[in-house]
DNA sequence: GACTCGTGGCG
DNA sequence: TCGCCAAGAGT
């Protein structure tokens, strides 16, 4: 109620975070920017790739006259490319049905593609001081211990009840606006720096007294963790078509894994004219991907579609997928 | 409701 | 070394 907003409000103020590189401004291009990139990624990771970005692509206006390729080269290496293709259509549509400003109102930023409802209320709450719940994995593994949820938060149903406990909880009340910022970056703060998911600081939590888990001394065993199966594995083979100082890379296909990346053309084995380079084994979210490099000498270019000769310097610094960076990196060192 | 979609840090 | 999962959204 009332008193669980007010203990993360006030504890927010004095030992959260305040000096994150998104933070201190209203400006919600830059606030958009920070929240699709901490989507399912955490705060390290981010700080580089966000100083680079908003370096390149300073406001809305400019995002949206850059190209796709621009914009997923600055994505390279952070992971789920659909996050830079939607930002980049988002850009587009608020140029096109918003007159270039972002908009205020809830229901059009949720909209736009890539804000679901906690983005959009992690943006209307910084950036408009509009206090909406929010719901993201710091928020459930708070919800999960305070409240005694047991069932894997992100269940359907499990995720609607706290939803519910989302909305009941945040404060809208009169006068309360001025600290909606301090709730939603507090739920935050308190789940990333001190309700960890291992060896979380009770200790210095400031609201332990009412936490059933830890009350009960449960901690440990919530939230209750996604139910696993083994990680299928796949393999493949990748073509590293060279010439004295040229690689061939293929623009892949809009949709799926890496979509819209360069990498190298793929094949299920390889051909006996090449030099097979050593195999290693990139690991996404929901599969393993055993990787054979095979490298073939190319005098002439060959002509494939959606394919283009680059220096190895040029590849690098291209809108590439991680695997494809290391081996063009190792192949670098080589030469 | 289940699956897809990346990468890196951590114990 | 390896399983887990993080400021989720789209299909």
């Amino acid at each position: 109620m009332i008193v669980f907003a007010d203990a993360i409000i006030s504890w927010q103020k004095r030992h959260g975070r305040h000096d994150l590189p998104w933070q201190n401004t209203s400006d919600p291009y830059a606030i958009w920017v920070s929240e699709i990139m901490l989507q399912q990624t955490q705060v390290g990771a981010v700080i580089g790739y966000y100083g680079k970005f908003m370096q390149r692509f300073p406001n809305i206006h400019i995002l949206a006259s850059a190209t796709q390729e621009d914009v997923l080269q600055q994505w390279s290496g952070l992971g789920y490319y659909s996050r830079a293709r939607n930002l980049y259509s988002a850009a587009q549509k608020i140029m096109d049905s918003f007159h270039g400003r972002f908009p205020n109102d809830f229901d059009d930023i949720l909209s736009l593609p890539g804000i679901g409802r906690s983005t959009a209320a992690a943006i209307s709450t910084f950036a408009f001081n509009q206090p909406m719940p929010i719901l993201d994995g710091n928020v459930k593994r708070v919800f999960a211990r305070y409240f005694l949820i047991e069932g894997w938060p992100s269940l359907p149903n499990i995720e609607k009840s706290m939803w519910q406990i989302a909305v009941r909880e945040n404060p809208v009340g009169l006068n309360k606006a001025e600290n909606a910022v301090a709730y939603t970056q507090g739920l935050m703060d308190l789940g990333a720096t001190v309700c960890t998911r291992s060896q979380p600081k009770c200790h210095i939590c400031p609201i332990k007294k009412n936490c059933q888990a830890h009350l009960k001394n449960q901690t440990n065993l919530l939230p209750t963790p996604k139910p696993r199966k083994t990680l299928p594995e796949r393999n493949t083979t990748m073509l590293i078509y060279m010439n004295a100082n040229e690689v061939m890379l293929e623009k892949r296909a809009s949709k799926g894994i890496w979509g819209g990346l360069w990498s190298f053309p793929e094949v299920d084995s390889a051909p006996i004219n090449g030099e097979i380079l050593p195999k290693f084994t990139h690991t996404f979210t929901h599969f393993k991907l055993h990787i054979e490099p095979v490298l073939i000498k190319s005098s002439h270019q060959d002509n494939m579609p959606n394919t283009l000769w680059i220096t190895l310097d040029e590849a690098i610094e291209s809108a590439i997928p991680t695997p494809v960076r290391n081996i063009l990196q190792s192949l670098n060192s080589k030469n």
